[in-house]
DNA sequence: TCCGTTTATTTGGTATGATGAAATATGAAA
DNA sequence: TTTCATATTTCATCATACCAAATAAACGGA
């Protein structure tokens, strides 16, 4: 009864929950991972109908606020810089099928991982040369086991993710590992190319024992060259 | 964990309208800068009520494929890395109030920079260095107007981001143009503090110019460095 | 004939009520 | 107490309706 819409300029009256629970969320109220009120109780709460509440919900799921299964409550969900490579992701994905997209991605990834190497070269702690050293070793013991060596090679990129201590490098690495997953996963591997890939992580982790970053980029270089050249034969692309 | 994004075991009624409209998309039956049908036609052409169609259209609004504003006519939008930009603004906004959020990201800022400057040491064009030189002489023609010379100042920087070919580079320098001007906007700026970042482009460019990777990351690192300390000490920030 | 203004029609934003099905809570039987 | 069947909540979707803003159409003056 009666209740059109208050506002008179205002657009959009979803937007107006959608910034209301993204302070309850921010400030604690609503805690993480503990679900959503119900529609009802919410087109109480803001006296609004449920079609903008739902609007509100939908909005806030894409924003990667609450996470939204299908029949089941929203559940609410802190923001972190992973919230952002997934509300990324399918928009990535688009990219990923442009000619180009996935070299221009990898690229991206080299150019990172370049830094990266340099980085630990000159400034890895005791403790992060430790956890090199480790990611190594488990390296070494998968090697016959293609499906674990392919964990613990991206485990070991991760840990130079890790070094700098800025969450938004190992958020980027998530991002980087599922977005070119699908092309890896068609790879096929085997011992020989563990073996070979191992090879290159000891190059590299010399290299940052060393604290040469030129040879530390160059060996990473030439690893991550050496794997997309394997990618690029595969898939016969053209760069 | 990361993906999913897949619609598993659910079925939305939306997802088939927006995997539909998305390869309609890709497909170009629909052309970008074109609005969309309308909704009560859209929902003959699915056989959907208007709340599915409605819901669909606010996804591919929130996925960046169509812009959506209040009143009008949703415009489709092909996708671009500034779309990624674009949809994943609200969410970094978000980081960005946390303690360290600001700093995290002009370190990540920071570091690809880095990268950027060496990579320009190493293997600028001919052409790229002369962009870089105009670019320096339209900061120097701005030092009395500030306005401008943030304009020329930003363009600069973004020159660098051009300088590898790889678009993903010019979307990232837009992002953190946006997604730091909040807090630059809000400094005061002055002829004088114009003319010591003038100096320090400069200093970039020479070392370029004279191919030598370490000085122009040393220059650009005492140039950032001096730039976060304004803005440290501006907000009285702790890091 | 052309252009600005008024009127009609379309269309997006929101509200209600209803329905089927799945998820959860409830309670009874073993 | 555990288990299973039933009741209830809640989500997903549909249909309908209304208002207000945007767009198209009609109109009248220069």
């Amino acid at each position: 009864m009666s209740e059109q819409s208050g506002s008179a300029s205002g657009h959009r009256a979803a937007d107006m929950i959608v910034a209301d629970i993204e302070k309850q969320i921010a400030s604690g109220v609503l805690k993480g991972a503990s679900p959503l009120p119900s529609e009802r109780e919410l087109m109480e709460e803001f006296g609004a109908s449920r079609t903008v509440v739902r609007e509100a919900i939908t909005a806030l799921s894409n924003r990667g606020l609450i996470e939204c299964k299908p029949r089941y409550r929203p559940i609410v969900r802190q923001v972190g810089y992973e919230t952002v490579i997934d509300t990324t992701s399918p928009v990535i994905r688009q990219l990923l099928h442009e000619p180009q997209g996935v070299k221009n991605l990898y690229d991206m990834r080299v150019f990172i991982e370049r830094g990266l190497v340099r980085d630990a070269a000159l400034y890895a702690s005791k403790s992060d040369i430790q956890e090199l050293k480790a990611a190594l070793r488990a390296n070494e013991d998968a090697i016959s086991n293609s499906d674990e060596f392919y964990k613990s090679d991206t485990a070991f990129h991760r840990v130079l993710y890790c070094i700098p201590g800025n969450p938004v490098f190992p958020a980027t690495h998530e991002g980087f590992v599922s977005w070119l997953a699908p092309q890896w996963d068609r790879m096929e591997r085997s011992p020989e190319r563990n073996q070979r890939n191992y090879q290159a992580h000891v190059a590299i982790y010399q290299a940052i024992l060393e604290r040469d970053p030129d040879a530390a980029e160059a060996a990473l270089v030439s690893h991550l060259k050496a794997a997309w050249e394997f990618v690029r034969t595969t898939f016969s692309l053209e760069n």
